[in-house]
DNA sequence: CTGAAAGCGCTAACAA
DNA sequence: TTGTTAGCGCTTTCAG
């Protein structure tokens, strides 16, 4: 059992058939011109050597490896976690591979992944980047590689976006408080270097100015899209004299944070203050209170992000860049009252 | 600009700089003999021609890709997203990538990317299997590439395997009850063919026996790991006459579910019923009432199933396989009382 | 210190 | 229908 010491190769199993490699590799990839008994031959030395056909040499040679990279900052993140299981299925219907990397929100992480996935020659690449630096490195690979943004977007990048509307969905949510009489609605967010923390901080401002609140009531802080910044971000909000009656927390690690600041404080959800979030991940709904939130179309986003990022990898679509842009829906909870 | 038209190889690079592949290769891979002089030359050729080394004809040369391939059931659970996390970092000062594979806990799949990961030639596997058959196809492969089996553990496997002490962490969390004078305690668990499961089970019986309560009056119920699956036995748990006091999740999905169903039934935690969880999810601490719950040390496991994977691709370690258990730890919160 | 040559495992013309 | 040949892009002896 000699084959056994190394893996067999195309090779081995086209000496054991008597056959040549070429039509070996015919018979195992379905060409049409090939005798059935040949087949047959072929697929039982396979089944007998124990072949695994070697994709790293099969795509050196097609120029393809029917493979996306996806770049997340945080798996942990539901609505990361969200987008990659959704895109994973949509992939892997139309016959292609995901590997998934994991950047920890670090823009040189970033980076350095956009680099390898380029160097394995990935076909595609999702990227939901950390900084609108990252974009750079995209750019570069971008003439030779399609890549499409995901929830996030760099303003005047070369290639397609799939985002949600962010602007009116934080406007949604600032107008459910206002209008049940909060005035002082403190804003958690993370870096001000993303769209989406642009955006959302946009739309706060419009519903707080469509309320008749002056700009300089508005309360709105910056960290990282982390629990211990959620953390401290209440912890500032609540440190004046003014106390917000309202939290608005722009993703769910940062609503973790404010949950044990509020606990901590000894502050009741609704009775002291109220919270909306910014996403919907399932612990919201079952926590007590439930939280009040803003619900993406995360499935449908990620099916149109594989459909975009497959018909730009198959050539299909044409050369300008789109932005597609969803609306999500206002769930009312418990979390909420009127002050 | 012809370069432009298909990304440089190394050869492009050679031709660049009058110099042949073989120095170019040797200075681009920080060979010791060359020329200081050779090598700046050699760099800033590759970096005018913005060239980057194919990974895959690079793999297929030295035979090895530096990937260990890493396929978990879900990657929405915190638990697993956890584990993830932890591993992607470690590999990656080990100096590996990882390659992320979603199964969605079918089996089917689960043994589909097994294969295909082989096929990628990944220098090694970690794998929370989803069901003891899929370890079939493990084994076979095993023979070529290292496999650690994470979380979960097939019994007779002839691989590594990193896992909790189920039995010692389900028996902790029942004793908690009981020594709360809870008896009639309805568990919640997954697919009774998964280690875990079984494990969770017997501790959560050697804790009752020894609280003298009979056989006769356990509530165990089996289902998948997933919210609907939690709300239903949570209901069927709650259907017959004499009503649980308690409640065991055996995983934070379960939890979501039994915590939802409660709800509709207008059951209040821990007044009507009490309730503990397998697992430490961020959200159990940051609900209300925050959960009583099992915590494991993920961190540290994730360490060591990275080691040990690097250790058995580099050849390190001996042949023995090994079965690393580790215990966590009961954290008492708000969610349990007395009956 | 550098170059020539061979080959990793596979597939795609082109011939037969 | 099958075999021959060449080559994807890289590294690594072996000579120089």
């Amino acid at each position: 059992m000699d084959e056994d010491l190394a893996v067999a190769t195309i090779r081995d199993v086209a000496e054991h058939t008597g056959l040549s490699p070429a039509t070996v590799s015919r018979a195992l990839s379905g060409h049409p011109y090939v005798d059935a008994q040949t087949r047959t031959r072929v697929l039982g030395a396979a089944q007998a050597l124990d072949y695994r056909p070697n994709a790293l040499a099969r795509a050196l040679r097609v120029r393809q490896t029917l493979t996306i990279g996806l770049i997340i900052p945080d798996i942990r993140n539901d609505f990361f976690a969200e987008s990659a299981t959704v895109l994973q299925g949509e992939l892997e219907a139309r016959g292609y591979r995901l590997i998934l990397c994991i950047s920890n929100g670090d823009p040189a992480s970033d980076r350095n992944y956009v680099q390898t996935l380029a160097e394995h020659r990935v076909d595609g690449i999702v990227h939901v980047p950390c900084s609108p630096e990252t974009d750079h490195a995209a750019q570069t690979r971008g003439r030779h590689i399609p890549v499409v943004e995901l929830l996030r977007h760099t303003p005047d990048a070369p290639h397609d976006a799939i985002v949600s509307d962010d602007r009116e969905g934080a406007a949604a949510l600032t107008r459910h408080l206002t209008e049940r009489g909060h005035r002082r609605i403190a804003m958690l967010t993370g870096s001000s270097a993303l769209s989406t923390t642009r955006y959302r901080v946009e739309g706060y401002r419009d519903a707080l100015r469509l309320a008749g609140i002056p700009p300089s009531e508005e309360r709105v802080t910056f960290g990282s899209y982390g629990e211990d910044s959620g953390y401290a971000q209440t912890r500032a909000a609540f440190a004046g004299d003014l106390k917000p009656t309202a939290i608005f927390s722009s993703g769910s690690p940062l609503t973790s944070g404010a949950m044990r600041a509020l606990g901590e404080m000894g502050l009741k959800i609704p009775r002291d203050v109220s919270v909306v979030g910014y996403e919907d991940p399932e612990w919201y709904a079952v926590c007590a209170p439930a939280l009040t939130c803003y619900s993406l179309p995360l499935r449908e986003m990620g099916r149109v992000a594989a459909e975009l990022i497959v018909s730009r990898v198959t050539g299909e679509a044409a050369a300008p860049a789109v932005v597609r842009r969803f609306s999500g829906q206002l769930i009312v909870r418990a979390s909420t009252a009127a002050v």
